[in-house]
DNA sequence: AGATGAACATGATGTTCATCA
DNA sequence: TGATGAACATCATGTTCATCT
């Protein structure tokens, strides 16, 4: 079986537990956040991309969702994400198990370029 | 436009030129060299997208297709690349492409690692 | 039997569109 | 009117199969 570098959707669900410990966000914003911060190298993933990730943290039964009016304007209502009781500590492995993606895949570049350029 | 990390085809192509530069070799040697390599990292190509990167660079005029006879072995016969006329110059130039990629990708991983952890 | 490559299938991601409050 | 998400399209890659010597 073959893995090449680590995927575009397991570093959103990362960013967006990340996030989801900070603070309180929704799906916009989180993909605002993303955008703005990694735009300058090129990563600037997709709207729905931001969504599929959050509904795959919550079919993994890590994050809860709560539909709540945008505290400022009108009557804007947004879908609110928590951890559930036991999300944070799932939350914690799964970074790690990212995190050992990406040390493999910054590995993987590094014999790339030892390979290939003098 | 979204460019996430560098993609495994231009990178079997990248592995596909220094091979050409250093020895004459086939596909299914291309092959074996590139998984025994890299296979360490998870990194495995399957043997189709060998091909499938060899017949790019034909298409972008950099290498030469010659129908050879397998030395040693019976009757076996082999397709061997080698650069055409401009066919170096465009290799090196696309290397430089690819490196630029490379670097982007190793500083990408470098962010999203540095806006995770700890 | 090993090498090449076509055809087909799947997976990852993006684009477009609908809906709801 | 902004937020959410479904449906659809495309691209990257893998699996299976055929062919040729």
């Amino acid at each position: 079986m073959n893995q090449f570098l680590i995927k575009q959707r397991a570093v959103i669900k990362l960013y967006l537990i990340t996030f989801i410990e900070k603070k309180k966000m929704y799906g916009t914003q989180f993909l605002e956040e993303i955008q703005s911060q990694c735009n300058q190298y090129g990563f600037s993933p997709s709207q729905p991309e931001i969504y599929k990730a959050l509904h795959d943290l919550y079919k993994d039964g890590i994050v809860t969702r709560k539909n709540q009016l945008k505290g400022d304007e009108g009557f804007q209502e947004v879908v609110i994400y928590q951890f559930t009781n036991d999300g944070y500590e799932k939350a914690k492995l799964y970074k790690q198990q990212i995190k050992a993606d990406l040390d493999r895949s910054q590995d993987l570049l590094r014999k790339i370029i030892k390979d290939n350029y003098r």
